[in-house]
DNA sequence: AATAAAAATTAGATATGTCTAAAATAAGTT
DNA sequence: AACTTATTTTAGACATATCTAATTTTTATT
């Protein structure tokens, strides 16, 4: 059994590894200070976690070049995955919480260590693909339902388009676009992007025009139509 | 905030403090010795932990004689307590888990710290007075609804009982009661108490009678009626 | 290629939680 | 009351998780 802060920095690697970098392409390997940084702790910290990872088989530590996932590692990190969006999604779903008010309390549930209790809650809540910040559930088995998506900062103008995902860490986010009434599935059509600080122009299906700064639309994952 | 050691050395501290000795009342004070068994770990450990959430200010700590809780400790345990009927509750009811499966992953849930999840969890599932195993839980204000119950070990022959709650710690005598068809509510008539052994021959209102160890009866919280 | 900057690791410190063995105190028994 | 046993605490050890400061290695820039 891994203790929370081991689930914690295996989860992060799974992570910035899915992450697309600037270039367009994931990563080969997560990096000591990425990591520190999205774990709010010390790379000196993590090289230590790292190194009893490594020890216990989770992952392949490459020194000063990086970390990748073992299989094993993979799958535990796909089952933390599960549980995370599960918790999400029952915490909003079912309690009636808001979509900014979960992931911290998601980021505790997702240690209890329970197979029956993991996939029980799956069934309960009718084995949703998505969770409420559009994130894809894996099943029981790891697998994971992918949309074709992309950064609507690199949409152009005159693109329709859908909001599939938003990064569920930044409430001030997840807020700003309630706010906007904006949420998963809203058809848009981007109308002008601004060369000068990158601000976008869109308008909502159904609602008026405003614009999004580059911070926002850099956030958002939406998909064709 | 409380680390999960400490929460569980408070609990502990709690339940003991509630439960009824062989002289018929309540202990005065908790004892190193029996927080220790209970936590599967040792005096030694359990005297460290002690000064600890003395110096806190959970509980008031005698050297050689005991620890009792103060308002805070009390609160607090309460609170945990709480959260852990809720979520055996809720696994119970809403996930179809048997009543000798919740403990353990209770005994992890009752970490996660939101008061706001475990207050919408409460009126999720129809604010419970009691959990699967019979025992009260807290409402958010802290307030506990009694029972007058008795061991059914105590009672004589001829005398008409119902079942009220069982300890939930030992899965094995639960499901013990399950193969033998008792259950929360329950109602049964003692037949004889034997002086050898302390066995108890009872019948179940709808059953046919069968006898029960001194083990068994002892563990059993029985009401009048 | 040499130098500067960034990232990663190592060394050494501190805090936590647990243990065993030894000493202190309390409770029970002749 | 004296002795024995049980309980509790203390002392000292070890493993974990984190940090700061110093060192090493890699990457970027002149
Ligand atoms: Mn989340
Ligand atoms: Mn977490
Ligand atoms: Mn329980
Ligand atoms: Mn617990």
């Amino acid at each position: 059994m891994l203790t929370r802060s081991e689930e914690d920095h295996l989860k992060a690697v799974h992570a910035l590894l899915q992450t697309i970098g600037a270039d367009g392409k994931a990563a080969k390997a997560a990096g000591t200070k990425d990591i520190a940084e999205r774990l709010r702790t010390k790379a000196s910290s993590v090289t230590d976690m790292l190194k009893k990872l490594a020890a216990k088989g989770y992952l392949k530590h490459e020194p000063y070049y990086g970390v990748k996932l073992t299989a094993k590692g993979e799958t535990l990190a796909l089952q933390l995955v599960r549980r995370h969006r599960l918790w999400e999604t029952f915490l909003v779903e079912r309690l009636g919480f808001g979509w900014d008010e979960v992931h911290e309390v998601a980021e505790q549930m997702e240690h209890v260590a329970s197979d029956k209790l993991t996939d029980r809650l799956d069934d309960y809540l009718g084995n949703p693909g998505f969770d409420p910040h559009g994130d894809p559930i894996p099943d029981r088995k790891g697998k994971i339902r992918t949309k074709r998506t992309q950064r609507l900062s690199l949409c152009k103008g005159g693109e329709a388009v859908r909001i599939a995902a938003v990064s569920d860490t930044t409430d001030g986010l997840l807020r700003l676009l309630d706010s906007k009434g904006l949420r998963i599935g809203t058809q848009l059509t981007v109308l002008e992007v601004h060369a000068f600080d990158g601000s976008m122009d869109i308008k909502p299906k159904n609602g008026a025009a405003f614009s999004l700064s580059k911070d926002v639309s850099h956030h958002l994952q939406v998909e064709r139509g």
